[in-house]
DNA sequence: TGATAGATAGGAATAGTTCCTAAACAGGAA
DNA sequence: TTCCTGTTTAGGAACTATTCCTATCTATCA
């Protein structure tokens, strides 16, 4: 749920961040958010408010929010990373064609045991179950069998935001 | 298990693909590893006995033999794509430190009912569990304060090979 | 209000991966 | 066996997400 001000400001103080501006205006533009944005994807949420923000100071902005334990960070594929200001423990379900990422809330995943057959000295501090598959758009007879993963070479049929490198407009 | 040349030749000749030397040894490599090794450590691994070899040629046998079903990809962070020659259904568990990868084969996992409260037109086709956690060898007292995540700046520690862009020699 | 540690913005650098192209070659046909 | 053809290979360049560097700015605290 997207947080009001007075809630950022007090989750900053707490964790003896900085609350600025630009800040603010990133991590409340995520937690309204369950589409698990990009950086860039937020930076494009955030920039008209503010057409000085830099891709940079997202970034940056993020990985400190990450490391105060505010946002996560969901990593699908090595293409870009998504982040979520959800932070509770949860799970996912990836559209194997668009990528689309949703959230699972389902109890009985937060509980699975620690696998056997470890190495004794490996401690698990926590797990994540994806489930991988085909959203409604996506469903079409073929697709099961033309895309195992991403593709080497883009194909059609993304109904998502098409990656775009950022241009400052001059 | 290591592949043999005649398995090799076979399973490529099943699926239609040429067998090349290259193609060969790279999947050969790949069989021979748990390591979940890196399209340049696959090259570092083969590269002395073709040194002609191009780093290219690697991306583009994984890619082909990722189509063709032989190969899986996965993915930790977004740091650079590993490959594994185990296409069984199994997960996996992840040191949060060294990002060393190690197989889970828990017959359990693999049997986790797809999760309620997804659109009704989703249609799930596979699921992976990823744990997470500290190996021995990084499991120390700070461990656990250092970490969430990747971290924005290299930190020491690493005993893993070296990222370390490939040159040829001259 | 002033000092200061941390934040921002811009540009450059980095790293993994993909694209482009000419030359080489595996595998089937003759 | 030899020839043909489409695929594969290698090299270089390009691309993209992310991080590094640095000068300037600013939120916060004294």
């Amino acid at each position: 749920m997207k947080f009001s001000l007075a809630e950022i400001q007090q989750k900053f103080r707490e964790r003896g961040l900085k609350c600025t501006p630009q800040r603010a205006a990133i991590y409340e533009a995520l937690s309204g958010s369950t589409a698990h944005p990009t950086a860039e994807e937020l930076y494009d949420e955030v920039s008209p408010r503010y057409p000085m923000l830099s891709l940079n100071t997202v970034y940056y902005t993020l990985g400190v929010l990450r490391k105060a334990g505010l946002v996560h960070e969901v990593n699908v594929g090595h293409l870009r990373a998504r982040f979520d200001a959800n932070v509770s423990p949860h799970h996912h379900v990836i559209c194997r064609s668009c990528q689309t990422i949703m959230d699972v809330m389902d109890d009985r995943l937060n509980r699975l045991s620690t696998p056997k057959g470890l190495p004794g000295d490996f401690s698990v501090t926590d797990h994540q179950v994806t489930f991988h598959g085909y959203c409604g758009q996506c469903r079409k007879p073929h697709s099961l069998f033309t895309d195992q993963g991403h593709t080497l070479q883009p194909q059609g049929g993304f109904h998502g935001k098409k990656s775009q490198r950022h241009q400052k407009p001059r």
